[in-house]
DNA sequence: GTCTATACAACGATAGAC
DNA sequence: GTCTATCGTTGTATAGAC
């Protein structure tokens, strides 16, 4: 009985069956981080999941638990592009190109709308969910900054930089493209015009000025 | 009788008798940043303003728009500090002072109770407060932004230091100050021993080294 | 203008049938 | 496990007395 419920499941390939906890974490995704927690009810939150009510207290205690638990989920495995291997295959004359690839791949991986949203509402929620806000920290900013240090200490040991503090480094780095632009898109404004790209290189360029290596 | 009003208040001296709209909204300020805009309630609001319900909504239509307002005001002359005329007090000497300086009433002002809440709240509702993120970011990140600008336009013109882009150099600035140690101030975690100082003396060092002038 | 008391809607959570 | 129907509470906003 067990046995033929696994080959009836194999079968399906591309397409596992979601179970009805799956399409509630899933909905619970989409609601929490689009309304954020307060303005959040249960009643929208099941209808997106298509189940009822009732279903989702079976799988969940309450709405805090459900909160707490899709916020931990949702931090998990999101920091992949920026720990891929090829961001640390460059020579001498690619070091700003390198820089530039980490800054843009970082950039696009925090204002992605599912990462403003999350950033917003664990901001929002962190003095009420002491926990959330840990829990967000590590799986998010501290796997950027680990990252971003990884890299500056990489080029600085090949001395292709002269980098005193690579964890200074990865913060600085990561400061610098988090500012007005991220700003601006975090409280829903237009860029002006501004171009991404044009602030990317100006960062590289700045770090690049205070990092080259004394010749 | 209008006169003898008049002078009954200005013999109250230090003590200006605050109107109820100004309780209101005083109440609203620390009720709306400590618990976020959906988890207050005017029961709450009334209890902390020393007035009854109804009255708020003699004064304000809806908690919309009592958010609103506040929001409004807070977020009006807060940047003083940072604009203050000793700032622009230096000689060659002390550029890298002059930048310490800056950079600590910087964070002190947005690392304090007040503009932290203010930052959760704004972030988090501006979704569904366009205008309130409007307001926030012209009178807040724009305004840091511009004092930064010129700071180090000042800098540049007076040839202590070779900025070719001010506006961009004084949002890195900005940007680097509110890196990791913000973050975890803006999640409720600790400081893990870190220094503010420390810091801030790097982020100096850092961006001294890329604007330093060609000799 | 300010209060008490309340109308009315929305929400979190559960009971009970299947 | 899953549903429908509902309970009890809380919250925004207002009516009416003073």
């Amino acid at each position: 009985m067990a046995k033929r419920k696994c080959v009836a499941e194999a079968l399906d390939g591309a397409a596992p069956p979601p179970t009805k906890r799956e399409a509630i974490l899933q909905a619970a995704m989409e609601v929490f981080l689009d309304n954020g927690y307060a303005a959040t009810n249960m009643d929208t939150l099941a209808a997106r999941a298509g189940v009822s009510k009732a279903t989702i207290y079976v799988y969940f205690k309450s709405k805090d638990e459900l909160f707490g638990e899709l916020i931990r989920q949702r931090c998990e495995s999101c920091f992949g592009p920026i720990e891929a291997p090829d961001l640390l295959a460059y020579d001498e004359a690619g070091v700003k190109t390198a820089m530039t690839r980490l800054a843009r791949r970082f950039w696009d991986l925090v204002t992605s709308p599912e990462a403003l949203g999350a950033y917003r509402i664990v901001v929002a929620e962190a003095p009420r969910f002491p926990e959330v806000g840990k829990a967000f920290y590590v799986a998010g900013p501290a796997q950027g900054y680990r990252a971003a240090t990884r890299f500056f200490a990489d080029l600085a040991q090949r001395g292709l930089l002269d980098v005193p503090d690579p964890r200074s480094a990865g913060e600085f780095f990561i400061g610098m493209l988090r500012s007005d632009l991220y700003s601006k898109r975090l409280l829903g404004l237009d860029d002006d015009g501004r171009s991404v790209d044009a602030m990317i290189d100006s960062a590289v360029e700045v770090l690049y000025r205070a990092y080259a290596p004394r010749r």
